[in-house]
DNA sequence: CTGAAAGCGCTTACAG
DNA sequence: CTGAAAGCGCTTACAG
């Protein structure tokens, strides 16, 4: 069923058709119902191919995403997705841990409107050649990343306000011994681990290198080990912050096996406020990253480059909120 | 940049230069070269919406899941992606959640070569009415879902017999007074909930209506409130099985908070084995849909439909596995 | 207000 | 082995 078969049947031209189809001016509303009715009949839906090739553009928009596994990222996903498509966007979404080195030609191969990169980890030298070179000519948004480049459109999380409203609230509970659980290497921890060093700095702690435990991956396994190794190093503690929830989960896991009483002994905070804090009380104090805000300021700037506008390039970021459980 | 200019730039048609994008027999070799220099020069990729007006298909396949934030349906449609992927398909996914009635005919708009519905949740009379009136001349995959239409493949994983193996183990521990947390009437928790009940019955264990509990909600929230209504209806027991992780650990942390010790008074099962389970100890005794090797077979099945293959459209269901956790 | 025609960027018989 | 041409199903100036 195609246009012409609508046109035939209707007794008009496939100009005609196409324009009914797209609620275009100057139709007599004769000729308008006549074709109308053979519209409702056939339940005929153009062909949105044929359609994209005219307009070069099938209005997709390529997600990418480490690993949507990842409750943090099919949150930021989920937002996307509900917002650009009542804005008339599909969104494409690729694992790119799956992925390896056919990313990029797959995401070229595709004639999307736009790209969008779903966290800091995904700030890489790599992408920003990609962008450069294969993708310099349509709007790109980082969403919690930044690239330095004029149609990349940067939103973030101020990571490091976060962890400093973390430790400063910490601070206020008469903790003084702060022990940190850090996770990866990548922008979003370096920010996370920064504000929290500025922080503690200024509140005149004595903090170092020695002070900051690597979790060895970024799940309830992670911590634990962490958790272990802030037991073995002897170092004295009375809170730890977290980059992450769920390695939090696994340092207070091994935190009372060892007796410590959570919060009183010890003060323990993670990063994202996810559910998995949430599953046992008492609740995982946490810094909320504002999902949904962010995907909101997100989605709008970027429908704004597609439509033409001049948009900033400064990475826009908001600030985050503390989540207050019982575990400090 | 298209293919006229690139045949252009090499001296020979487009035709040739088709031919060489699409690995096709007979060139000389003098001619490949010079396509192919002119096309690493320039960097060239084909446009992919041209192609697929070609081919009426732009290898594209819809999965429609009710929520992906969801971790079990995030594991799903993380594995479909990858397997398709590899296939050469594109996967789009809707959250039907946030579409309401605007869903079908988002659905009707693309070129779709193939659907896939994932979750019991939407074996539903409209998605059939759907799939019979605008989609039956393409292969459609429910996934853990089932809807009798000929083009339709159906995988499944055999909850009923999950739920079996459950409360047998449960009973081998020596347990007697079952009750039951359930959630939702879809396909899924009805065939849980049946296989459990069948169970019981061959174990000669007493069971009616009033030993099973509504979680007014799928998360944590959900099962504290059907643990409290356990509490408050005053009959015996000493296990509880539920219909899904997350109100498990609700159950668990209000009978906790009640004074019963898990698993020496009281046994606690979920269902789907995520790792919700496994952020406190002890952890929770689940069983497990593989959801993996469900991916594997529901993708293969497709591609076999997708190449024209005929298909069963009898269900293929899979047997669950248990994992043991410190909670029975 | 309506239609004939060109064109979007490819692929693929067909002819040579 | 290669090219000219038709055609995929639409949209959109252009002419009337």
């Amino acid at each position: 069923m195609n246009i012409h078969e609508i046109a035939k049947q209707a007794n008009v031209s496939i100009a005609t058709v196409s324009r009914v189809l797209n609620n275009k001016p100057n139709i007599s509303p004769k000729t308008y119902k006549k074709v109308m009715d053979v519209l409702r009949e056939t339940g005929y839906s153009p062909n949105a191919i044929a359609r994209g090739l005219k307009h070069n553009s099938m209005n997709m928009i390529g997600i990418v995403v480490d690993d949507i596994r990842n409750l943090y990222r099919a949150h930021v996903i989920y937002h996307l997705e509900d917002l650009l498509s009542r804005q008339g966007y599909t969104t494409i979404v690729f694992n790119a841990c799956t992925k390896g080195e056919t990313l990029f030609s797959l995401l070229s191969q595709h004639q999307f409107d736009s790209l969008i990169f779903v966290g800091s980890s995904l700030s890489t030298q790599d992408v920003s050649h990609f962008i450069a070179s294969s993708c310099s000519q349509k709007p790109v948004l980082m969403f919690n990343g930044y690239v330095g480049l004029p149609n990349v459109i940067s939103v973030i999380c101020d990571e490091a306000r976060g962890m400093q409203m973390m430790a400063d609230h910490i601070y206020r509970t008469g903790k003084r011994r702060f022990l940190y659980v850090n996770y990866g290497q990548n922008l979003a921890s370096q920010r996370k681990l920064s504000g929290f060093r500025g922080k503690l700095s200024e509140l005149n702690l004595e903090f170092s290198d020695s002070h900051v435990f690597e979790a060895p991956s970024d799940d309830f396994e992670g911590g634990c080990k962490a958790g272990q190794a802030i037991i073995d190093s002897g170092i004295p503690f009375d809170a730890v912050l977290c980059s992450l929830d769920l390695p939090a989960m696994g340092v207070i896991q091994v935190l009372r096996q060892y007796g410590y009483s959570i919060p009183a002994d010890v003060s323990v905070s993670g990063f994202d406020n996810l559910i998995y804090g949430k599953l046992t009380p008492p609740f995982l104090t946490s810094v909320d990253g504002k999902i949904q805000e962010l995907a909101d300021i997100a989605v709008e700037k970027l429908v704004a480059a597609l439509a033409g506008e001049e948009v900033s390039h400064e990475p826009y970021s908001i600030s985050p909120s503390l989540y207050l459980g019982g575990t400090t």
